[in-house]
DNA sequence: TCCATATTGTAAGTATGCTGTCAATCGAGA
DNA sequence: TCTCGATTGACAGCATACTTACAATATGGA
């Protein structure tokens, strides 16, 4: 019997494999990717955000996100707006076309997160979901785009 | 706050995210990903498989292995010779460079996957593999790509 | 033997995800 | 004000991942 099978690195690539084919397979009717959903759902959050601190937002790479930003501007989801204030920058906004995807896939992800955990008995999915949230924090600092969920926003003028 | 911070697949993705960050780090000085990391390991354990063969045995896309199995190639850490009964297939081998590796890289493999885990304390360490292995299994089918870790290598007359 | 069907490797197309690099721009300090 | 360092978006390049399609080949049944 291989080693890999029991390695932790396998097991959450196996694991994102997983996740995904269920999140495309309950949401297929919407043409959405799990990464695109993310940046909606932040964008929706946080409108007028830039492309750099989405990213921190979400903790996706700054180069990927160029072209998902992309994509979701040729759908029509999305506007890129000049900043005023700053000529480097683009600012995000969900379209109305955006909000309604937005509205309507909603319980289609749901049910793609419920069955990601179905397998497993309800005490361990509470078990499972805290550990890995837990350690996914730990971890933070060891990825390469670390999760900025707030720090990210101070420049922008919406906290502190 | 966003509600994507708490789903299971976005957790499932930063996991896989910061899984990949620490192997290339341990790995960096031997130039390999993990998923050619486990090809390797996969063609040692079967010497002669065949890509398609090996693709459900460590639950790789067909196409995406193809390429895989191209840069293994040019490292020179694997041949492909053509098989004897068959015209359309092509079984791998590891080549002593490869085996070296593979010898040499170990080390830096257990090292990566301990730090994945060491922000937990050993007691969740446990739990989590248990649940995670357990998850998996249940979850095999809903992959694009199931595993068949003894079933696809009937016909090569390795089992039963 | 012949033929319908399946398998195999490969390729094209799309979508993440990362490493670099670069020009334009910004901001802070001399 | 001028200049140096940092930031931003964009791009090129590599590596997974998946979908579909296709030609060559195998295989089982008529």
């Amino acid at each position: 019997m291989d080693a890999v099978y029991t390695a932790p690195g396998y097991l959450f690539r196996r694991m994102q494999q997983i996740a995904v084919a269920i999140f495309v397979e309950e949401c297929k009717a919407y043409d959405l990717t799990p990464v695109q959903y993310a940046s909606l759902v932040s964008i929706r959050t946080h409108p007028g955000i830039d492309a750099t601190r989405l990213s921190a937002v979400i903790a996706f790479d700054r180069s990927t996100l160029g072209s998902v930003i992309e994509r979701l501007e040729a759908k029509a989801y999305i506007e890129r707006k000049p900043s005023p204030g700053d000529k480097r920058t683009k600012l995000l906004y969900l379209t109305k076309s955006g909000a309604a995807l937005l509205r309507d896939i909603i319980p289609s992800v749901e049910r793609a997160q419920a069955r990601i955990l179905q397998p497993l008995k309800p005490a361990d999915r509470k078990t499972l979901m805290a550990l890995l949230t837990q350690l996914v924090d730990l971890n933070n600092e060891a990825s390469r785009v670390p999760l900025r969920a707030e720090g990210a926003l101070e420049h922008l003028g919406k906290s502190g």
